[in-house]
DNA sequence: GCTAGAATATACCGATCGGTATAATTGGAA
DNA sequence: TTCCAATTATACCGATCGGTATATTCTAGC
């Protein structure tokens, strides 16, 4: 099974590619299939043959994108020992990953806070608590450990993924994500979560 | 001008009051003319002999409240003298204004990071930035008294209104916005702001 | 060489969209 | 009483939507 389906499978991926730069400019319902099939030069039924339907497209960006996301960040953040280090790894990967492509962080976004798609809301709401629950262990691991005064480990993570993803949502959106998310930003974020924004007394 | 006119205002403010509801809920581009129609009552010419547009709807919505709240905003941060007053009294301001009617900040968020909608772009990103050097002014202040430590103004207006805007946009999505936006909320964000979460030496 | 998967071309479906046209009705204001 | 703004009822417009039907072409793999 090769030359043959491998042009099968390039079909197929030009389709996903092209609905993804479609759905994260324009979002989900306001992109028509006519507008992915042009850009792919692709017919209707080519289209059919690969996906049962529209939402379908959607999901299958979703599932592969978020899951690569997640995986790697667990991954570098296991590989760091300190809670400072674990907290900047995570912003300087999520950084990362929307400057390497910020249709995926746009999409994200796109489908999260904009209109409801019936078909992944489950899903994706899923996948963002996983994400979320990650941020939580680390602030429950640093009370534990004495580095984090005592708090509340959601609300933290709540603060924490708002610091970061709020300029990540602004930022996805205009033309040149890498000159704003920086690792002079990343650090900053890290640091205002650390000791705040308060002069310190001497 | 009364009786006659009162009636026509009523069915107006009707219109307005329904198509909040509903665009706030679903998305502008989700949301049908008819839908509206139905919900307040009404037929579609009485609609277009009070709107010219459905994005005239969309536009006098975007206005009329961020006007408003835009507004108290500036009057409520006037009258306190610190800067953690300021900052308090800013997020007091906008969870209050979520809790009385949550439909508002949803349509702000939902059109600001939804679909983009051509005819209201323009102006909502005059209102956003207006919204925010507000907030730069207050660090301005802080850093020039000495009670902000020396750092970029606009990363910490980023920065302050993520902690605050964050919340506000995933809360007003849920059922009721007021279990959440307490104002325990409100003094642990500026308290994290200005202190941050690591535990002190003592 | 035949089969079957991949793709094409073309045409169509019913539904909904935002918006308009037209004519008739109502009732307060001048 | 006459006039006019407000509203209704009804029907229509062209465009687009997601999705389907059908028949045909091409070609790699067995």
């Amino acid at each position: 099974m090769s030359k043959r389906s491998e042009a099968a499978t390039q079909t197929r991926e030009r389709l996903l590619d092209e609905a993804l730069t479609l759905f994260s400019r324009r979002g989900y319902a306001a992109t028509g299939i006519r507008d992915i099939l042009q850009a792919a030069g692709v017919t209707q039924p080519t289209l059919y043959h690969h996906f049962a339907d529209k939402a379908s497209l959607l999901q299958t960006l979703i599932e592969r994108h978020y899951g690569e996301t997640q995986q790697r960040l667990e991954e570098i953040i296991a590989s760091e020992a300190t809670v400072a280090g674990k907290l900047l790894a995570f912003v300087t990967s999520s950084f990362e990953h929307c400057c390497v492509d910020p249709r995926i962080p746009r999409l994200m976004f796109q489908t999260y806070f904009g209109p409801t798609v019936p078909e992944i809301d489950r899903e994706l709401d899923k996948l963002t608590e996983k994400r979320f629950r990650l941020v939580v262990s680390i602030m429950d691991h640093g009370m534990r450990t004495g580095v984090l005064a005592a708090s509340n480990a959601e609300f933290l993570a709540l603060s924490f993924c708002s610091l970061v993803d709020q300029p990540l949502n602004i930022f996805s959106r205009k033309p040149r994500p890498k000159r704003y998310l920086t690792q002079d930003l990343s650090h900053a974020i890290v640091n205002l979560f650390m000791t705040g924004a308060s002069a310190k007394p001497q």
